[in-house]
RNA sequence: GCCCGAGUGGCGGAAUUGGUAGACGCUGCGGACUUAAAAUCCGUUUCCAGUAAUGGAGUGAGGGUUCAAGUCCCUCCUCGGGCACCA
């Protein structure tokens, strides 16, 4: 080796390429391109203070690649960044520190910034976003104020987990196994005045726009699971002796013989009715200690049945049989009717109930499977009715649709359908998240403000929305659009109030104003009341919004970053669309992705976007794992740094192992000698693009060196549309190999291989580009073409195979005949050793492949 | 408990519609270059038997279909993920 070798300096290439791209805006997303769009988007980050992980690149990296690999290929592509910075972390540390949580924000926004520029990606920084900024949080508050017209936000008193140690309330998905996710501190349930987004009204749309979406299947099942839609019919139950009903919910009405006994959730409206005397203290007593559980311990719980018998009985509407009702907290109020038809014969849970209290169990359908009625119960399967009257023999499956028919003709009940999924609790008692746009006032303002001529009479819901407070009923209004963004106030202190409230309760001066019904304007009701009959005392709404509502939208921003009069244009958005790629991690597959499903399609339902569904087409990164096969923790200490790597291998080095790994969508270790594998591969590149003496013009001659190289751009064609570019580099590696080999090849082959390698290795692929005589930059180069007439040997290799057993092996022309390659095969020693005192039962031969004899003795 | 997904060398992982299992990388071992080291290059590395040629076994386990199975079918085991009183 010369000793004159020039040395990759990684450091030096990457900082120039980086300044370059900067300087030359290279990768400027282009709104008025008569080329095709192409919008590779990346869920973005959350600007951690602990800075950059080693998972984040690993999807960017992919997006990236995917980016510039569309760049070569003449798309217009956009590769935005931004970030989702609201959040409890800065919330936290303001609470500790006082520091104010945009100032924590702005320092790691810079250096997740920084971290994610030194690792070379193709983003267009001028449409960098930020959710906590005022100019983006105006519209999403702009699509809360859509959603309330629409009467799609209401208030209510949930119950919700509060955390004492954070003095905050979490959602459902932030409780994992009765602790915080976050600090894993014990939570409790309270009951707070919340707004909820009426998420349940899009059941059915977001379950059938699933279908068309190209998705893992696993998050499509996780979502259609989440939404849960089921096939029933409500039921209406007699109540014997009153003029009411029960009404139940029920996926079996075919097993309505087998009902035995009716079961009513403690918080049912109806309970009160149907307690007789002697139950009541009995009956009072289980509703008080089951109101007193939390839903954690109804879980824990969940095989030890309870309940009580509240003494009435329902008739039912089939057969006219008195069942017993009781009350027991298995059945949840919040699901159907909060009533249900109890069939233990049919009902694992029911069956259990009625064996613990000794209630009877009457089947009603046979298994045929069993062949005999004495099959055990439970038994859930399909069979023939049996027990039910006019309804023996029938198929059970085709007898649900006959008796809700019949149900219904004699008005007691109807089919019916039911969705697991919740409304979503859209407010959080936070300081750091954006405010809700909303102002309290009292009903008289609020029939006035209907009546008043202004701004605010058209935005206004059909419905009121209302909430109780010290006894009065207030009414909310929303402010008018051009009243946004409702900035957050300056607070003294982060704390949330004692109260559970968000700190924003405490800012007397922020928090109580004077209103005016006719613009929608307001000031402190500090200042004196303005003139004009229609302003009115008005407090604000204190809650905050929960972190995912502005990722609910981002995508959409990037399209138009810097609108001031709208969320994105008309213009901007017929030609940009949605991303065309998204990727981020799987832990996201139900939360984020169903909620920025809603609001995208609401968005579209409100005729603001042309697509229903945002992310057409979704991938999720597997995990990185520490070295020794354990998720990356601090506590471990097997945390890799990308900074670290950086400064070691180079961009261009840990770009190319986080995808070299193995598949994308894979968990997998780290190794730090594997990167070294990929590092020595990116020297040895180089090496070989400046050893000039291997170097011809012209173009390539080497038919070797052709077939490999042509073989190599159509697989690491075909492994990036595929996303598997772990696969694209061992070909490029494979290339790089044979490079070595040769004696000399053509500087056009190293130009074809730097094309390849620079989606993945940007930064030496520039360099090198430029020492061969590329001219400006590599990314304008065209993506190079595989001609797959190269890619045929003149020799070919059959293999020789006797009962399937690789026993030879010859070359033939391309073109040989079948014929002829059986001949030579039989003649081949071994396999003739094979064959004798044999019989040939059968010759199989797979063009260009094999041929194989099948024999007996 | 229910629903998915995955099990391939010492390790990460490759293998078109069933058609040469182990590409590529790492590690280990041996060698070249060097005063020496680094760097680089060459050879070797699934297991068993054998000095070798070679033979046999082999893709979690056991069956099956086929001329041919990592790939298709059945049963089971292990690991990972999701859901978990939703009637």
């Amino acid at each position: 080796m010369a000793k004159d070798e020039i040395i990759y300096d990684f450091i030096a290439i990457e900082r120039k390429w980086q300044e370059f791209w900067e300087k030359e805006n290279t990768f400027k997303a282009e709104d008025n391109s008569q080329k095709p769009k192409y919008y590779a988007l990346d869920m973005f980050p959350y600007p951690s203070g602990a800075g950059l992980h080693i998972g984040h690149p690993e999807g960017y990296v992919a997006s990236d690649i995917i980016a510039r690999y569309k760049k070569a290929c003449g798309f217009n592509v956009l590769h935005p960044m931004g970030w989702d910075a609201f959040g409890l972390p800065a919330e936290q540390y303001a609470i500790k520190t006082g520091t104010h949580p945009s100032l924590t924000t702005q320092t790691n926004v810079d250096n997740f910034r920084r971290q994610i520029k030194s690792i070379g990606f193709a983003i267009d920084w001028e449409r960098e976003i930020n959710t906590t900024d005022p100019s983006y949080y105006q519209w999403t508050q702009w699509i809360f104020l859509k959603l309330f017209q629409r009467g799609l936000a209401y208030v209510d008193e949930k119950p919700v987990w509060w955390c004492p140690n954070l003095r905050a309330v979490l959602a459902n998905e932030e409780v994992v196994d009765g602790k915080s996710e976050v600090g894993n501190h014990p939570v409790e349930r309270r009951n707070l005045r919340q707004v909820v987004l009426r998420i349940t009204s899009y059941a059915e749309k977001l379950l059938q726009g699933l279908d068309d979406l190209d998705w893992p299947d696993s998050t499509k099942r996780q979502q259609k699971a989440w939404i849960g839609r089921s096939e029933g019919a409500e039921v209406e139950f007699p109540i014997d002796g009153q003029d009411d009903t029960l009404t139940v919910y029920t996926t079996r009405p075919d097993t309505l013989f087998g009902a035995t006994y009716m079961v009513i959730a403690p918080e049912h409206p109806l309970l009160e009715k149907l307690v007789n005397s002697p139950k009541k203290e009995e009956v009072n007593n289980y509703v008080q200690m089951a109101a007193k559980k939390s839903d954690l311990d109804r879980t824990d719980l969940a095989k030890n049945k309870s309940g009580v018998f509240t003494g009435s009985y329902c008739i039912n509407p089939i057969n006219g049989e008195r069942i017993p009702v009781w009350v027991a907290d298995y059945v949840l109020i919040s699901y159907g009717t909060g009533a249900i038809m109890a069939v233990p014969a049919h009902d694992e849970r029911d069956y259990e109930f009625a064996k613990k209290f000794g209630i009877e169990i009457k089947r009603v359908i046979a298994n045929l499977n069993e062949c005999s009625e004495k099959s055990k119960l439970p038994y859930s399967g399909d069979g023939v009715m049996i027990n039910s009257n006019e309804y023996d023999g029938m198929e059970a499956s085709a007898c649900k649709e006959k008796i809700i028919a019949d149900l219904e003709a004699k008005a007691m009940g109807k089919g019916a359908v039911n969705y697991k999924l919740r409304d979503w609790i859209f407010s959080r008692q936070r300081y750091w998240g954006e405010p809700i746009p909303l102002v309290w006032v009292s009903e008289a303002d609020y029939e006035n403000s209907k009546a008043v001529d202004g701004v605010l009479k058209n935005l206004i819901p059909e419905d009121p929305v209302t909430t109780n407070k010290d006894g009065h009923t207030l009414y909310a209004l929303p402010l008018p659009p051009t009243e946004l963004p409702l900035k957050l106030p300056e607070v003294e202190n982060y704390q949330p109030s004692g109260t559970g409230e968000s700190p924003l309760a405490t800012i007397s001066d922020w928090l109580e104003i004077w209103f005016d019904l006719e613009s929608g304007k307001s000031i402190s009701h500090k200042e004196p009341k303005p003139d004009g009959k229609n302003w009115v005392p008005a407090t604000r709404e204190t809650n905050t919004m929960p972190q995912w509502a502005g990722s609910c939208w981002y995508h959409l921003r990037y399209i138009d970053p810097k609108n001031s009069h709208s969320l994105v244009s008309r213009e901007n958005e017929a030609y940009w669309g949605g991303p065309d790629f998204y990727i981020g991690g799987a832990e996201h597959a139900v939360l984020h992705l169903l909620y920025a499903r809603f609001w995208h399609r609401f968005l579209y339902d409100e005729g603001v976007l042309t697509n229903p569904e945002p992310y057409k087409k979704l991938f999720h990164q597997g995990l990185i794992l520490g070295e020794d096969g354990n998720k990356m923790s601090k506590s471990i200490g097997n945390v890799v740094n990308p900074d670290v790597v950086i400064d070691a291998y180079g961009a261009d080095s840990l770009r190319l192992f986080e995808m070299f790994l193995g598949p994308l969508e894979a968990v997998k270790p780290w190794s730090e000698k594997g990167i070294e594998g990929v590092h020595r591969f990116l020297r040895k590149v180089h090496r070989e693009c400046h050893n000039a003496s291997k170097h011809c013009d012209g173009e390539e001659t080497n038919k070797e060196t052709l077939r490999i190289l042509h073989e190599t751009i159509l697989k690491v064609t075909e492994s990036i549309e595929d996303l598997r570019f772990n696969v694209a580099i061992s070909q490029m590696m494979i290339l790089g190999n044979h490079l070595q080999k040769v004696d000399s090849y053509s500087v056009n082959t190293a130009k074809k291989l730097l094309q390849l390698l620079a989606p993945f290795a940007p930064h030496l692929a520039e360099e090198l580009w430029e020492e061969l005589g590329g001219i400006s930059s590599i990314v304008n180069e065209s993506w190079p073409k595989a001609k797959k007439e190269l890619l045929v040997n003149e020799e070919i290799t059959i293999v020789f195979q006797v009962n399937g057993k690789l026993r030879g092996q010859g070359q033939f022309p391309k073109d040989a005949d079948k014929n002829t390659i059986l001949t030579v095969a039989k003649q081949d020693e071994k396999v003739m050793s094979f064959l004798e005192n044999k019989e040939i039962v059968k010759e199989i031969y797979v063009p260009g492949k094999l041929v194989n004899f099948a024999v007996k003795p």
